[in-house]
RNA sequence: GGGCUCGUAGAUCAGGGGUAGAUCGUUACGUUCGCAACGUAAAGGCCGCGGGUUCAAUUCCCGCCGAGUCCA
C-alpha cells in the first residue's frame, strides 16, 4: 500500500535503504547494512531496558520542553494543550490524539489552524487497552502526545514528509540517539482520513508515528483501504505522534515506562501496600524488565494470553511461575493505580463530572477499577489523596483552582462504591443459598450481577468461597459482558429533503441577525420545490440551537401562504409552508417579490428564553461551581430547559438562589452584545467554555455576551436582558447521574407560571379552607389525622366484627337436618348481610368465624356492588366444603367471581340487588 | 444513545392477584445496685405517584417520578 509514497528523496540522500522485515513482511527504512527486521515489537524485543536511548536522563516536563522549544526553533509556534474532554467535538468524548484538537474544521479546510506550522503537548486519554495497563510496563491510559503539524492546502505549501522525517532525524540525534532508527512503512486509516505513514522505531521502541494524511473518505473514491473507499485531498496534513513518556523511558531504560514517568509516586503507593520495590535489586529489576520486554508478543487483553507470558518470562529468568507471580502482580497494581490516578486529575481537572452515561461513565469506569486495585492491595489511603498528588505534580494552575470540587467529587464516588460492594454483598450472601443445591455458580448468573448491580466477579468469588461454592469465572468475563449488549447500528442521519437542490442555491441573508427587532421584510423567491420557498434573504429563523423555528406567513400580491417550519440547510434557509403543493392557484414562482411577516409573539418569546437560558446558565455556574457545563438545552413559547453537568442534585435552596441572581441579572438591563468573530480569535480570547450549546460549525462563529456569560450562540438575543421581564424557574431534574435540568420560564410565561401556582395553591387551600402560609401545617395535621383514624377504623371493625361473630353463631343452622348442636363434629352454617361493610370488614369476620369449629360462613355486603367472603372451619373443610366453591357459586349468580383459600374465599359481583337470592340458593345448596 | 434492575416499617430486605411479613433498631415492662445481655409486649406501612385490566392490584400491564448498574 501506497509504496511509492515512501520513495523520500531524504531517505536517498541521506543512506537509507528499505528492507522488508523476514518476520512481518513488512517495509521499513534503515541506515544499518546489517539490520534485517524492522525494529518493532514482536520482530525485535527491547534493547534500550538498562542501556537508555538517549545521552542524558530526562523527566516528563524537560523532555516536553526540549520537543517544543526543538520545533519553536525550527519556525513552530508553540499552542497550548486543549482539554482532555473534547468540548469542542460532537462525535468524540475524549481527546485522543493531538490531531483531535483540529477535527473536523481545520483538518477540513474551513478553518485555518491557529498556527502553521504549529508545535503542540497534547494530553490524550484511551481506555482502548485498560486490562494491559501495568501489566506489558509500556500501556497507559493518559499520555502526551507531542506532535507538530503542518496543514497544507493549495495557497500554503509549508512542508510535506522529507522535511518531517528530517525533523525527526534531527531531534532524535539532538537528544543524543545513540542507536540505528528505523522508518517502518504502515498505512493509517482512521476517523474519516488516511495516507501513508512512518512509525519511528528505536530501541525495540516505537517512539513516533509520522502520518501524512492525504485522503478522506468519499462513497465514490478510488482508493481502497480496509474496505472502505477513500479519495485525495486538496489539502495535506503533517500530523505527527510523539510519545512524551515513551521518550522519557527511553532516556531513562527503566524496566518499566511507570518507573520511568512517575518514579516517585510508584515508590509511594508501593510503600502504602507494602510492597518491596526495589529496582537496585537485581533480580527484581530482572523480572520486570523481562516481563515488558516479553509483553510486546502477547495480548494481554486475553488471560489465556497473560498466562503464557507469565510461564515465558518464569522460564526466561528460572524462576517458579508462582513465585513470579507472587513477585509482579502487587506491583502491577501499583503501575495501574498510578496511572489510573494520573489519568483522572486530567479528567477531572478537565471539568469532566462522572456520570452512568457519556464522558462521565469512562470517568467512573476508570475511578471504579482504580477502587478495586486499590482494595486488592488493601491500600489505606484515599483515592482523593492519590488524585490529588497527581494533581499536584501536573502544576496546572486552573487545577489547583478546582481542587475542592474534585476532592467532594472523588469522596462522593468513594462513597458510592463503597454502598455498591456492601449491598452487592449482603445481596450476594442472601443469594448464593439459592446454589447450594448444585455447589456451584454459573458464569451467567456472574455476568447477570455484574451487569445488573455492578458487582465485580471478584466480589462474587469471594462471597462463594466463604459460602463453599464452586464458582465459574471464565477468562474472558470481561468480553462476555460485553457481548450480552447488542451493538445498535446507529441511526441514519436523515438527510434534509432537497440538500442537494439546495447546495447551488446562493446562501440566504439572515436579517434576523441585522434587524432583531424587525417583523416583516421584503424578499424575491430563488426557488421552490415542493412545499419548500426559498428567498434571498429573510427575517425567519430556522430552527437551531434549541430555538424552535419562527413561525409568519409569506404574502404574494393574491395570496397569503402559512409558514409552518424553518430550516437551515448549509446556510440555505428553506421556509416550509402549508398548501403550497395542493393549491395551484397559490402560483408562486422564481422572481417574484414577497413580503414576509414574522409571528411576532411567538419570536419574543422564543427570543426571551433563548437570553434567559444564558443568564440562567451563568447564574446556575456562579451558585453550584465551575465544573458547571451545558449538555443540551431547548426553548418553547412557554418554558426553556437547560442541562448542566452537576455531581449532586440542585437543592430547592440553590435553585431559589440561581432564580433570585438571573432576576438580577434582568433589573441590570445590561446590554446583549453580539459579534462574529474568528473562531481561533474567539477560542483565544475565551476558551472552550465558549461551547456551551455544542459547536457550531464553520470560519466565523457568533459570539453572545450576556454580562459575564459569553457563548457562542446562532440564536436570537434581546438586545438588553431587561426585556426578559422575569424569569421564574419552574423545577429541576435528574436526566442522568451527573446532568441535571432546569426548567424555567420568562416574560409573559414566568408571570403566566407564577400565577398558575398561585391558583392551584388557593385551590388548595380553599379546601382546607387556610390561608396559605398555615397550608403546610393544616395538610401535615390532616395527613396525621388521617392516619389515626385509619387506624381506628381498623380497631373498631375488629370489634364490630367480634360482637357480629357472637351473634352469627348463636344463629347458625346446623345442617343435614339434624339438631345436634352439642357434636363437636357437627357443622353449622351461618350468614349475614351487611348493608355497608367493605371488604376488610366481611374479611375480619369471616377470619373470626374460620376458627370456631366445625363454622361454615358466608357473609356479604351490597356495599359498591355485591361483596361476598365465605368462611369454612377446618371441621367444615373434613367434610368437603371449600370455601371457594361456595364464593364462585354465589358470585356467578351476581354476574362476577371470586375465589381464595379452602379457608376463607372472597368475590363479587356487580348485581347486588340478586345477593339475597343468591345467599339463599347456597345456603340451601350447603344444608342439602 | 441502548440494555438490565430496584422503589414494601426508622434501616436492611423477603413476599408476589385473595387478612402486608422477617431481622435489626425504637419504646414500655420484667430481670439487675446499674449497664450489657436476655425475656415479654407494643408502636411504627398512601407496598413511590397516576392510569388500566380484574369480583379483587402492594403483586399483572402502561405512563410518570426517584434510585442503581452495565455497554457504546
Amino acid at each position: 500500500m501506497f509504496e511509492h509514497e515512501y520513495q523520500l528523496s531524504y531517505f536517498k540522500e541521506n543512506g537509507f535503504m528499505r528492507k522488508q522485515c523476514p518476520k512481518c513482511g513488512g517495509h521499513f527504512w534503515t541506515r544499518d547494512e546489517e539490520r534485517e527486521t524492522c525494529g518493532d515489537a514482536p520482530c525485535d524485543e527491547y534493547t534500550f531496558i538498562g542501556d537508555p536511548t538517549f545521552s542524558k536522563e530526562y523527566d516528563l516536563a524537560s523532555m516536553r520542553e526540549a520537543f517544543l522549544s526543538f520545533f519553536e526553533a525550527n519556525d513552530h509556534t508553540r499552542i497550548d494543550r486543549y482539554p482532555v474532554i473534547a468540548r469542542w467535538r460532537d462525535d468524540i468524548y475524549l481527546t485522543i490524539a493531538s490531531i483531535a484538537d483540529f477535527q473536523p474544521f481545520v483538518t477540513s479546510g474551513i478553518v485555518p489552524p491557529p498556527a502553521n506550522p504549529l508545535c503542540v503537548s497534547q494530553p490524550c486519554i484511551r481506555l482502548d487497552d485498560l486490562d494491559s495497563v501495568g501489566r506489558s510496563g509500556r500501556h497507559l491510559t493518559n499520555f502526551e502526545m507531542m506532535a507538530h503539524h503542518a496543514f497544507n492546502d493549495t495557497d500554503h505549501d509549508i512542508y510535506w514528509k522529507d522535511q518531517t522525517v528530517e525533523y525527526c532525524d534531527r531531534l532524535l540525534s539532538k537528544l543524543g540517539s545513540n542507536r540505528d532508527i528505523t522508518y517502518k512503512e504502515e498505512p493509517w486509516s482512521g476517523g474519516g482520513n488516511a495516507g501513508p505513514c512512518l512509525e519511528v522505531i528505536t530501541g525495540g521502541l516505537e517512539l513516533a508515528t509520522l502520518v501524512f494524511m492525504n485522503l478522506q473518505e468519499r462513497d465514490d473514491g478510488d482508493i481502497k483501504i480496509k474496505g472502505k473507499n477513500y479519495a485525495e485531498m486538496d489539502n495535506c496534513i503533517v500530523d505527527t505522534g510523539y510519545g512524551l513518556e515513551r521518550f522519557v523511558w527511553a532516556s531513562r531504560g527503566s524496566p518499566t515506562i511507570y518507573d520511568a514517568i512517575f518514579p516517585d509516586i510508584v515508590d509511594k503507593i508501593t510503600e502504602y501496600a507494602g510492597i518491596e520495590h526495589s529496582l537496585q535489586d537485581p533480580e527484581y529489576a530482572e523480572v520486570l524488565a523481562q516481563n515488558a520486554r516479553l509483553s510486546g508478543l502477547f495480548d494481554l487483553d486475553r488471560s489465556s494470553d497473560l498466562e503464557k507470558l507469565r510461564a515465558t518470562v518464569a522460564k526466561e529468568i528460572k524462576i517458579d511461575v508462582g513465585r513470579l507471580k507472587s513477585i509482579i502482580e502487587p506491583v502491577e497494581k501499583v503501575y495501574a493505580i498510578v496511572d489510573h490516578s494520573r489519568c483522572l486529575a486530567f479528567m477531572l481537572g478537565d471539568g469532566i463530572i462522572p456520570s452512568n452515561a457519556k464522558a462521565g461513565y469512562l470517568a467512573r469506569l476508570v475511578i471504579r477499577r482504580m477502587l478495586r486495585l486499590m482494595d486488592a492491595l488493601k491500600l489505606d489511603v484515599s483515592i482523593t489523596e492519590l488524585v490529588e498528588m497527581q494533581m499536584e505534580t501536573l502544576h496546572d494552575p486552573a487545577y489547583l483552582h478546582r481542587i475542592d470540587t474534585v476532592r467532594e467529587i472523588l469522596d462522593l464516588e468513594d462513597k458510592k462504591y463503597c454502598q455498591v460492594i456492601s449491598k452487592g454483598r449482603g445481596l450476594l450472601e442472601r443469594s448464593v443459598k439459592k446454589f447450594k443445591d448444585t455447589e456451584t455458580i454459573p458464569t451467567s448468573q456472574l455476568i447477570e450481577w455484574y451487569d445488573t448491580y455492578g458487582i465485580p466477579p471478584e466480589v462474587t468469588k469471594e462471597v462463594a468461597d466463604a459460602a463453599g461454592l464452586e464458582i465459574e469465572f471464565p477468562d474472558n468475563f470481561y468480553s462476555m459482558v460485553a457481548s450480552t449488549h447488542s451493538v445498535v447500528a446507529p441511526a441514519d442521519v436523515t438527510e434534509m429533503p432537497y440538500m442537494k437542490r439546495a447546495k447551488h442555491i446562493p446562501l440566504t441573508k439572515r436579517l434576523y441577525y441585522d434587524e432583531p427587532v424587525q417583523t416583516t421584510f421584503e424578499a424575491v423567491v430563488l426557488d421552490i420545490f415542493g412545499n419548500c420557498i426559498i428567498l434571498d434573504q429573510t427575517l425567519f429563523y430556522p430552527e437551531g440551537g434549541g430555538q424552535p423555528a419562527d413561525h409568519g406567513v409569506i404574502t404574494t400580491t393574491d395570496h397569503v401562504i402559512q409558514v409552518v417550519g424553518v430550516q437551515s440547510v448549509n446556510g440555505v434557509i428553506m421556509h416550509e409552508v402549508s398548501g403550497l403543493e395542493e393549491n395551484p392557484a397559490y402560483q408562486i414562482k422564481k422572481g417574484d417579490l414577497v413580503n414576509g411577516t414574522i409571528d411576532s409573539e411567538r419570536r419574543f418569546a422564543h427570543t426571551q428564553h433563548h437570553t434567559a437560558t444564558h443568564i440562567v446558565n451563568h447564574c446556575a455556574k456562579l451558585v453550584l461551581g465551575d465544573h458547571i457545563w451545558q449538555t443540551g438545552a431547548q426553548k418553547s413559547e412557554t418554558k426553556a430547559r437547560l442541562d448542566i453537568t452537576h455531581f449532586k442534585r440542585i437543592t430547592d435552596e440553590e435553585l431559589a438562589e440561581i432564580e433570585r441572581l438571573a432576576n438580577e441579572e434582568v433589573v441590570k438591563n445590561q446590554r446583549v452584545h453580539t459579534e462574529w468573530m474568528d473562531r481561533i480569535d474567539a477560542e483565544r480570547d475565551y476558551g472552550f467554555v465558549l461551547y456551551q450549546g455544542g459547536v457550531p460549525p464553520g470560519k466565523d462563529i457568533r459570539v453572545v455576551r450576556v454580562g459575564d456569560d459569553v457563548e457562542a450562540c446562532a440564536g436570537t438575543h434581546l438586545p438588553y436582558t431587561g426585556m426578559i421581564g422575569q424569569i421564574k424557574m419552574l423545577h429541576t431534574e435528574r436526566i442522568q447521574d451527573g446532568v441535571e435540568r432546569l426548567e424555567f420560564a420568562a416574560g409573559a410565561s414566568a408571570v403566566h407560571a407564577t400565577q398558575e401556582r398561585d391558583r392551584i395553591l388557593s385551590g388548595a387551600c380553599a379546601i382546607l379552607r387556610v390561608p396559605p402560609e398555615k397550608l403546610p401545617d393544616t395538610a401535615n395535621r390532616f395527613f396525621t389525622e388521617w392516619k389515626e383514624l385509619s387506624k381506628q377504623n381498623a380497631r373498631l371493625k375488629e370489634e364490630l366484627a367480634s360482637a357480629l361473630v357472637g351473634s352469627m353463631v348463636s344463629n347458625a343452622r346446623p345442617i343435614g337436618g339434624t339438631n345436634d348442636t352439642d357434636g363437636i363434629n357437627s357443622i353449622r352454617v351461618a350468614s349475614h348481610v351487611s348493608a355497608h361493610a367493605d371488604m376488610q370488614e366481611l374479611i375480619k369476620i369471616a377470619s373470626q368465624m374460620r376458627e370456631i369449629p366445625g363454622m361454615v360462613a358466608v357473609i356479604g355486603s351490597d356495599h359498591d356492588g355485591g361483596k361476598v367472603v365465605v368462611a369454612v372451619g377446618r371441621d367444615a373443610q373434613q367434610s368437603g366444603f371449600d370455601a371457594g366453591a361456595i364464593v364462585r357459586g354465589i358470585c356467578k349468580k351476581i354476574g362476577g367471581s371470586g375465589g381464595g383459600k379452602p379457608d376463607l374465599a372472597q368475590g363479587g359481583g356487580p348485581d347486588a340487588g340478586g345477593l339475597r337470592s343468591a345467599f339463599d340458593e347456597a345456603i340451601e345448596a350447603i344444608c342439602r
